[in-house]
DNA sequence: TCATCAATACCGCATTTGTATGATTTTTAA
DNA sequence: TTAAAAATCATACAAATGCGGTATTGATGA
């Protein structure tokens, strides 16, 4: 047979508690170790009791769920952490995964999916309810809108700066192209002369747009 | 009736384009309006019949599918590109959620899995194959400009560093300070020490918050 | 077909930069 | 008041960089 998902839920309102708890024991393969009222609890009895994976809400009374989880994740790394909760602030949900939360799920969602999601938590995956999730793929999205400055570099001349844009020096700019140093020189020196500037930084700042 | 979702797809493998237009002209709800061998054809024909979703692989000839996302998501705002493809390196991944992707899916994916994540794609989701999610929400975790990082400057070290980063020689900042040359490369290399790089643009990329 | 451009490559020189060591003077904090 | 941190300056060397010229090959286009 294999072991069921241990779970441990820090939510302070009682009735969601014992509902969450209820869920998650009466589902097959899923274990409901503890639960707690406060961050404060959890702290005290999870470094020494690591779980698969923890429910955390985040507005609890006292210490908050992502400052929980901050203190938490260091001490069990393995465990995987589910925000769960009413709101999706944006500043909520980025604070939250740099605390180190894995999973970032709202309160509405229907409970079947509640237990989809712990399962693909804790099998590697990083489950987010679909708003959170556009949310943070958004986030990447830089509109570089081409400013017909780096249209004048040939391909080969932008891949050369991209890399010089990672903080590549030339020999390795090089070597991850497979060509001599001197020829990089050369393309360097070329885009120099079309974008007008003088030096690496310069270089570097028109290509990702910042002025 | 409701209508249904329209693809495009973007794969220059004969064999696999065939069976991914096969596949979404099956199912029930989906239409596959066009498929492309080639970026080129994607961009060519895209921006006049804007589609729901595309289907983009990242490994075409020519021009590469990420840069096909960043020329036609400025194009087709309301067209949600899905990466799909063999790889799942950081690198990739994190430049094609920057170029305006929504979604990155691993070839390997079963057919029912790809079809329910064109539908999520569609109603604002934007799901990913769960290593890509780890690595995407790990990714906050880490990195990003941490705030903290710079704390550790002092507020000359923070001069220095701004006029870097604005492409001033050590000379010219020197100038600029009233100070000596070899007194702006000392603080460089403090701040270098500090920061834990090698070079200007290194350091002037965690100024201003890359990665 | 010829001209142009992109990409490759080499040589060379002066300057800038990265690294290291050491020292003096302010400023700040304990 | 004393110790620690910050800012200043010097010297030195090796590596990286910026700038100039030149040249071959392949692709593109007029």
């Amino acid at each position: 047979m294999k072991t069921s998902i241990t779970v441990a839920i820090v939510e302070d309102k009682e009735p969601i508690r014992q509902s969450l708890a209820i869920l998650v024991d009466g589902a097959d393969g899923f274990f409901c170790q503890a639960t707690f009222e406060t961050a404060e609890a959890a702290l005290d009895y999870l470094p020494g009791h690591c779980v698969d994976v923890v429910l955390m809400d985040i507005d609890l009374p006292g210490m908050n769920g992502i400052d929980c989880v901050r203190h938490l994740k260091p001490r069990c790394p393995d465990t995987q952490f589910m925000m769960c909760t009413m709101y999706d602030e944006d500043e909520t949900v980025f604070e939250a995964l740099k605390a180190g939360a894995n999973s970032y799920i709202l309160k509405r969602s229907p409970p079947h999916k509640l237990l989809e999601a712990i399962t693909e938590l804790h099998e590697g995956g990083a489950p987010m309810s679909s708003t959170i999730a556009r949310k943070i793929a958004g986030s990447f999205h830089v509109n570089r809108s081409t400013p017909t400055e780096l249209d004048v570099l040939t391909p080969r001349e932008r891949e050369i700066l991209d890399r010089l844009s990672k903080g590549h020096s030339h020999k390795e700019v090089a070597e991850e192209l497979f060509v001599s140093p001197t020829t990089v020189r050369k393309h360097i020196f070329n885009i120099y002369e079309k974008l007008q500037v003088h030096s690496k930084v310069e270089a570097v700042n028109k290509y990702l747009g910042r002025r």
